[in-house]
DNA sequence: ACTGTGGTTGAGTAATTGCCCATGAGCAAA
DNA sequence: TTTGCTCATGGGCAATTACTCAACCACAGT
């Protein structure tokens, strides 16, 4: 039995449960009596196992129609590369899966020997992606932020991923110390011009592989919901043909980024080249279906990370 | 709700019912609707997805290691229980560790509201161990001690480790008034056959849980170190092929006792039986190797506390 | 010392899952 | 066509697991 020291002793004890429940097959009463403890809560540790990430699960088969339907889309819409998981019929717009998938794809990148730079952007799905890391050391490789850490009311955004990535992953990390969007595209230039994110935009442009979230437009997208657009200005986007967003990069249906006022504001470092390097877009779900189909045909990614239902949507 | 057609492979949809269950979490009767088919055929879906190794847990944290090991060297010894503490490359033939381990099982065993009688051997390890335990009530438990208590000066011996429990643990304890090793072996049978010695004798066969410390052999070992036995003595029951004690019963890497003039001395009990009870060996460190491996072997211990490193070693 | 708060525990209970078994479909040999 | 075999199926039920709740404990702030 390992040590129980008062603090770390609970999720050690956690991870033997889980491991006995999960790896060695053993009933939570077996757990119980093993451990000195009652069955419930064993019960407790094994589900804290699980809420805690100790546990990852992971699929080792290649679902045929889920292998076809990649393919099919990648040779489609010329990508780098596709994944696509099974659709959750019960599940609607949740992150469930993907974000699994996602997090493998990133480790796969984050194991690789020679240092790489990996550019990050901002999104719910890209949080749980990133919530789903395992604990990993890569001192070589540098994590940079596509887009800023300041939300609209002053406060961190929550969705800046690159802090709850660098819970998990040891490496160099850079924040973008800027809001999302500023007032005007002189002040973006000004911002852009100072030393510290002059870097880390430089940084960014030599990413080697790029993970961003997909947005969808409407007034129950993330823009509208997390105060960076007001409603008004997000109709007038719709009518102007806009459809979805990247780092808060708004592009209409062809995947066009627009040219218009908005777009002058975004502080977000440009999404680095999809002719030298690996733009992964990762999203799913019904309302993010014509954004998806934006971004691949306008090439503002070259790789994609989403469900069945997108991918059968993508090739009609 | 897709129907399944019978072309694509039965193990593609279990592998589909596996994802949807491990990874996406639904539940049987879920899975069972989306696809189509009975909760019992859903049911037989994942258990295939999981005999087909397509899906694969793994735990995320340190002692994933260790419970493996612990695992595997149960299996190949035959063991009750085994317990593996990660190894601390710096501290070398300490306690660390193990010790906090060891105190923690024995814990558990007080913690048992039914009456038990606990016996225990001695040696550092194992009073390092008792050393760690918290003060705890036990009225109905009983503790007995295997070896005795009188150094070969005549002092009381330091690592008779049942004077130490005593302090933290509130039960009736019995020591061994005896020395550990004896002139002969009819001053052996005359003094357990005193009527003191004699119940105390008694009580410690009919122990249901013992923790004994494994002791290795060679000129810096502690029965040379304390003084039990001279250099010349040592030497030569390690020419007869003595490789380790347990409570002074001196045996060799096949883990039998050896039939010498020595063991003819050794006053201790006798191990309590591994057929009806427990008994747990506490050791870890390279010197002890050799020994433990015999003790496991041999099944002079039907459970075992030790760290990676022995754990490697048996398993080679 | 008092008290509220956060966290843990075991009991009880509802939900979920694992497994046995009778049934019947599919199929090859008689 | 019949027989005998294999195997998937769903019903039923026992085992197992998840969740709720009240009680309890440790502890920080009056």
């Amino acid at each position: 039995m390992v040590k129980r020291s008062e603090t770390s002793g609970r999720l050690d004890d956690a991870a033997r449960a889980g491991w006995l429940y999960y790896v060695a097959g053993r009933t939570q009463d077996e757990i119980a009596s093993s451990m000195g403890i009652s069955r419930q809560s064993a019960q407790r540790l094994v589900s804290l196992a699980v809420a805690e990430r100790l546990i990852k699960v992971r699929l080792d088969h290649p679902i045929a129609a889920c292998l076809e339907l990649a393919n099919a889309v990648r040779e489609k819409y010329g990508l780098r590369q596709v994944d696509i998981v099974p659709s959750d019929p019960g599940a609607g717009a949740t992150t469930v899966g993907i974000a699994e998938a996602a997090a493998a794809e990133i480790e796969r990148w984050l194991k690789k020997t020679d240092p790489i730079v990996l550019a990050v952007g901002t999104g719910r799905t890209l949080k749980a992606a990133v919530d789903q890391l395992p604990a990993i050391e890569c001192i070589n490789h540098r994590i940079v932020s596509l887009t800023g850490n300041i939300a609209p009311d002053g406060s961190a955004a929550y969705y800046n991923v690159i802090f709850s990535m660098a819970d998990a992953v040891k490496a160099r990390h850079f924040p973008m110390p800027l809001p999302v969007l500023v007032t005007s595209a002189e002040e973006r230039e000004t911002l852009h011009a100072q030393q510290l994110v002059r870097s880390t935009l430089d940084m960014s442009a030599q990413a080697d592989v790029t993970f961003v979230g997909i947005g969808e437009l409407g007034i129950d997208g993330p823009l509208c919901v997390d105060g960076f657009l007001e409603k008004g200005e997000m109709m007038e986007l719709m009518d102007n043909g806009a459809v979805g967003e990247i780092c808060g990069w708004i592009f209409d249906s062809e995947g066009k980024l627009l040219d218009n006022p908005i777009n002058e504001r975004v502080a977000s470092a440009p999404i680095p080249s999809r002719d030298t390097s690996v733009v992964i877009g990762i999203g799913k779900g019904k309302r993010k279906m014509k954004a998806i189909k934006a971004a691949v045909t306008g090439h503002q990614i070259n790789g994609l990370i989403t469900d069945e239902e997108v991918a059968e949507y993508l090739l009609t």
